[in-house]
DNA sequence: GATAAGGGTTCCAGTGACTGGAAGGTCAAG
DNA sequence: CTTGACCTTCCAGTCACTGGAACCCTTATC
């Protein structure tokens, strides 16, 4: 498969491809003429890397992952460990998301939007 | 007041100080050994600064309300406008963190987490 | 055989919002 | 006079791509 084919499987841009390359997340064949080819393997893997990065797991993550995805003697243990700690790691950035939603819509609430310039939302702004 | 002096009082660090007058948000005076020199209108500004950050507001965003800050013609609802826009983006990006922690959850209570290789989590990533 | 469209390649620069570090000038205390 | 804590600028790195330029290869058509 040359690279637009596997870019059209995957979902992923070829740019994301030749970058996953770079970093050595991956390592296509080569044509005759310079043109990287890729197999079902690659194709398996780069699957799994979008469906990770999807899920958020980070690129180092990913390659932690595709290493213990390729070893037949992991532990389950090590693949939910990282799950878990990324868990957090999301759930904590929902809870400062969260806090900052609230505050937002308490002050667009607040706010007439109209044509004066009196703005509460400008007003906590400056206070704090 | 020296860049420690307001970075103190601000609680930003001074290279996001420094940074900040690179792009043009603050412009702080100059005294005769080249150091910076803050007035307390610049502590308020980094102050309006500070907290329209840990709202999530990006630079740009920042820089708008500022100048509607210094506005006295400015009409508020051009304020709640950027600070809808900016909520909106705020759920969004719940939606899809919440989304991601609600699968990755699911994964994690599927699997054992022991010494065996057999993972739901990696199952998972390759499937899709 | 020329040509044009549509692949592919590499390399460099930019994104956002800082952050770290090096190299060097300035200031106050002892 | 020296020490240490400031301050300055400038360059590079972060993360995960993304855009674009310049150039090569393949296939189809005239």
């Amino acid at each position: 498969m040359n690279i637009s084919q596997i870019a059209d499987k995957t979902g992923l841009p070829p740019k994301t491809i030749r970058y996953y390359e770079e970093i050595g997340l991956i390592t296509p064949d080569r044509g005759a003429n310079g043109y990287r080819v890729f197999t079902d393997s690659h194709l398996h893997k780069l699957a799994f890397l979008g469906r990770a990065r999807t899920l958020g797991f980070s690129i180092e993550d990913c390659r932690t992952l595709l290493a213990l995805y390729e070893d037949d003697t992991r532990a389950s243990a090590d693949v939910k460990s990282i799950a878990r700690q990324h868990l957090e790691q999301i759930n904590e950035k929902i809870a400062q998301l969260q806090s900052m939603a609230d505050t937002l819509g308490h002050l667009i609430d607040c706010c007439a939007g109209d044509n004066r310039p009196d703005c509460p939302i400008l007003n906590d702004l400056a206070r704090h």
